[in-house]
DNA sequence: AACGTAAGTTCCCTCAGGGAACCCCAATTG
DNA sequence: CAATTGGGGTTCCCTGAGGGAACTTACGTT
């Protein structure tokens, strides 16, 4: 968790941000989906604390983007995407999408992906769900909608 | 920044992460991007400490991500978004789509977009560059590319 | 009975974030 | 021309999250 509690702000960037904005908890959701379900797995592949996994993957599953299930009639649970996480994982496909433009330089792209679709080796695009049309940062403007708070994000009280 | 260093594993994602995975900094860029472009404006709105308010810009501009310009003969500067950066604010709209969905609870939306293209207020829809169907995370195979790293991620010597 | 193994806990240490006070520089004001 | 103002930072101290390694628990296997 951050030091500065983001869920109180009327911005779903900010709430976002809430649940999968601490250090690790992308790369955790990126190793579940590829199918490292697994504490095990996770803390070999990632190198994280096992403090701070136990953490993340229990705010995860508090958070309903992972299911915590058991796997054998021993003590042995596994880390599945619900159906909220896997919505999660369109956000780190274009997180993967801009830092392959931007970040990988000479080498080119760490990992690509094939559209079931089909079949290409391809990126993600974003476009207007009414239109169909590109629709990228300049191309929109934000306007103050039916959960927009007062003002800004400042509580309003006190002082 | 975090803890552990992110940057050297073959990972787009992590790498992305390396540029704005602190906490605060795509709040950051979110307020640049809506117009918030000076130091106060930025510190006033997110109640973010002037310390690290100063390291998250100071990174973000190191990242080619934001740029630093004088706007008065007076020491002042106010800071905007490079293409790079703009580039960076799809993520955002990706997130805010998914908070939008999945935690705006009955209030809604706090914030809609207006697509110019169309006029319309709709939401953004990820779709193949190949065949532009749409694209998600079920809907693909990540296989490994030219950039990738021998084995995973680990650093290959010592220990 | 001893051992192995996945999945955590516990403990200590360090360093990043919060917060408030302070500083610097140029323009304006008296 | 001294004093004031105001944006844009620094500096300082304090707390608490992250890193790391050792320890624990609950079941199966030999």
């Amino acid at each position: 968790m951050q030091r500065t509690d983001f869920s109180a702000m009327a911005c779903s960037i900010a709430r976002t941000l809430d649940v999968i904005g601490e250090p690790w908890s992308p790369l955790v959701l990126r190793d579940v989906w590829v199918g490292l379900n697994r504490f095990e797995q996770l803390q070999a592949d990632l190198g994280i604390s096992r403090k701070v996994l136990t953490e993340r993957l229990n705010h995860l599953v508090e958070q309903g983007v992972l299911e915590r299930r058991p796997y054998d009639r021993r003590p042995r649970y596994e880390y599945v995407l619900t159906e909220k996480g896997t919505e999660l994982v369109d956000l780190l496909m274009v997180m993967a999408g801009w830092g392959d433009k931007w970040l990988a330089g000479e080498a080119g792209p760490p990992v690509l992906y094939r559209h079931h679709a089909c079949g290409e080796i391809s990126g993600v695009d974003l476009r207007c769900t009414a239109c169909g049309e590109p629709m990228h940062a300049n191309d929109i403007d934000p306007l103050p909608g039916p959960g927009a708070a007062p003002t800004t994000a400042r509580p309003p009280a006190g002082r």
